[in-house]
DNA sequence: TTGCAAGATATGTACGGACAAAAAACGTGG
DNA sequence: CCACGTTTTTTGTCCGTACATATCTTGCAA
């Protein structure tokens, strides 16, 4: 009591003993005058804790009946059901197609979507989970935001375990956090895949550009190494271009950057694996521009068979990300969560596409 | 107290003081002991029902100083400031791109955006502004749903303006909204340009097809049968198709629906113009696969500039709406409201895009 | 066994008082 | 006039009590 009030302690215990499953009969077990016995304050301090513990919809209140500890699906009858979406872009990229995927399901089941986007920027995650913490969603899709680095939001996330609220993370996830399940795109797999590719059509002095500061980037980068290495080549280090999200919009500007593109410009490299097809489509504008002729050149493999794949000239060999199919997935994957059952996490394969910026090659 | 406990006339009564700026100069201008003494009842009670006001956001309690009344910007500093967008659908038609243009101006101020779908259903409608009034939104974007019809969420309306949070309509809005204001299209002007356009281009049996169960579709309608009239031009009925969104999916398949275009197979019509870009599209799809050669034999002109416009064949000739540019302006106002502005209606103006699908035709 | 009424049990409302802690207002001395 | 400590004001925490009201349980009677 020297520190904290006491109707926040009894408030801190309870909800940890619910969070334990203490209480899985239904009743919180003690009634008003129990705990006032229990904990040896007044019944008003102890309606005061449990007024906390309603307020996160952990327990229901009953008048005449009892207080009882929730779990399982929120809302008992009445009222809709609502699924939290939060990705790091919403009208960018792939991801109107991976939303859609994910609408055509909830809505399908009548569910409501809230959807939010995070421009991959920590404080903005934290700031819309909190959001969807007091609003009561019955479940949560995330895509994970610099799943490379420390989670700064893991309080936030051991809370929405506390209430029972199913959190799924898509494309991206942190390691190691409390059993959330996830649906990945198997990335180191997929590093390997553009390996072989790259090997096998015959080029020698292969170079690459990843984004470092989440998990997709790193595995794909783990993969692609892993596999030229079985291939018998080893990659000197000024033929990798590492970055992270803050020099996303403007990495050409950058010393590395200006570097790496200069380097490609005097034909050290014979062709670039990169992160994923805007980087690709980005980097071979530069080239274009500045007279290197495509893919004659240099050769170009990217990830996710993005928009700019199709439009591209020369069109852009690719590993196809399934998009619509999965957020489907993910969608269903979630729904069954929020009906109590436990889901494993997947990681799906990737799909080569081969279209014209990776030719075979002669010796060089 | 027959029938409400205290604290709740109580927390109504302020509400009610609060709503009609009554406290403008910042403290509730009553303490918990003035209140006590005022409405002659404990201090405990005056807590509870300040605790109300508190949970809505309406008061700040501040220990040791006073309790204040919140007005203009909610967050006062830490926290990013939220608002909220719904709108009908996310991922189909036109809505993509208005979503990006919003999503663009408030990213680039620093903040996040809440989107949610109503997919034309007041039911849902209701559930995700019960979510945004205890989310604590700063704002809200709303495209109404069924705006033609009585307007079924009044009451939670009502409730985000006594918290002083702003909304603003965009596309569509329900008439006589307590001063809310609203960004549209100049619907009935639009459907005045698309008659006089249908006129001009030497059509005489002119047909259309119009949803009517929210404000745009009425006012198009109202607009192009005046401009009808003014040219000297009467339209039977049963060359009008009427519809609303329940047969959104399937307006074929109903008896009203086969027997329109029935009549066009006929060549009852010599043109149709259509509420928008997606309807047109499916209707010359059908009359197509029944062997009619378009544009020659029937024009076709429709609303919004979708992408099925650029797509279809023949080419749609159509009213652009202007889209991200809209998104924009929309956020702008937004943000504005929220720093206190009053902010004006507006009524944006078509432009029309002539394509192949409403050819000039001599005499028939 | 069924139906209903009375009683027991639980939470909801309301009152009173007391002290704690933070902020604001005041007063004093420099 | 300012600085600093003291007092006052105001909200926060905590206790005890009483009664209201909804729900559940029990037991009696048909």
């Amino acid at each position: 009591m020297a520190e904290q009030p006491k109707y926040l302690q009894v408030a801190d215990i309870l909800r940890k003993e619910i969070a334990e499953g203490k209480f899985r009969d239904g009743q919180t077990l003690m009634t008003e005058e129990e705990l006032r016995m229990r904990f040896n304050v007044s019944r008003q301090t102890v309606r005061q804790a449990i007024a906390l513990l309603e307020d996160d919809g952990l327990v229901d209140r009953r008048r005449g009946s009892g207080t009882y500890v929730r779990h399982g699906p929120r809302r008992r009858m009445q009222g809709t059901l609502h699924v939290g979406v939060i990705t790091t872009y919403i009208t960018d990229y792939i991801f109107p197609n991976i939303v859609s995927g994910i609408e055509s399901v909830l809505s399908d089941n009548g569910v409501v979507m809230t959807l939010s986007a995070t421009y991959n920027n920590v404080k903005t995650e934290r700031s819309i989970l909190e959001r969807m913490l007091d609003g009561q969603v019955d479940g949560l899709i995330v895509e994970g935001t610099r799943t490379a680095r420390e989670n700064e939001n893991e309080d936030l996330y051991r809370r929405l375990a506390e209430r029972n609220i199913p959190v799924l993370f898509m494309n991206s996830y942190y390691p190691g956090m409390m059993n959330m399940p996830h649906v990945v795109m198997d990335d180191y797999g997929g590093g390997r895949i553009a390996a072989r590719e790259v090997l096998s059509r015959g080029y020698r002095r292969p170079g690459g550009m990843f984004k470092v500061d989440d998990l997709q980037g790193k595995e794909r980068l783990k993969g692609f190494l892993d596999e030229m290495r079985a291939g018998g080549i080893s990659i000197p280090d000024d033929r990798l271009l590492l970055f992270s999200t803050e020099e996303r919009m403007n990495w050409q500007s950058t010393p590395e950057g200006r570097a790496f593109v200069e380097r490609l410009k005097r034909r050290e490299a014979d062709c670039v694996t990169c992160y994923n097809d805007a980087f690709a489509s980005s980097l071979m504008n530069i080239l274009q521009q500045d007279g290197m002729k495509l893919p004659e050149e240099m050769g170009f493999i990217g990830f996710d068979n993005a928009i700019y794949a199709e439009l591209s000239n020369p069109k852009l060999t690719t590993l196809g990300h399934p998009k619509e199919a999965f957020g489907s997935l993910v969608a269903e994957k979630l729904l069954r969560m929020i009906s109590g059952e436990r889901e494993r996490s997947v990681n799906m394969a990737w799909n080569l596409i081969e279209r014209e910026s990776l030719p075979r090659v002669e010796r060089r």
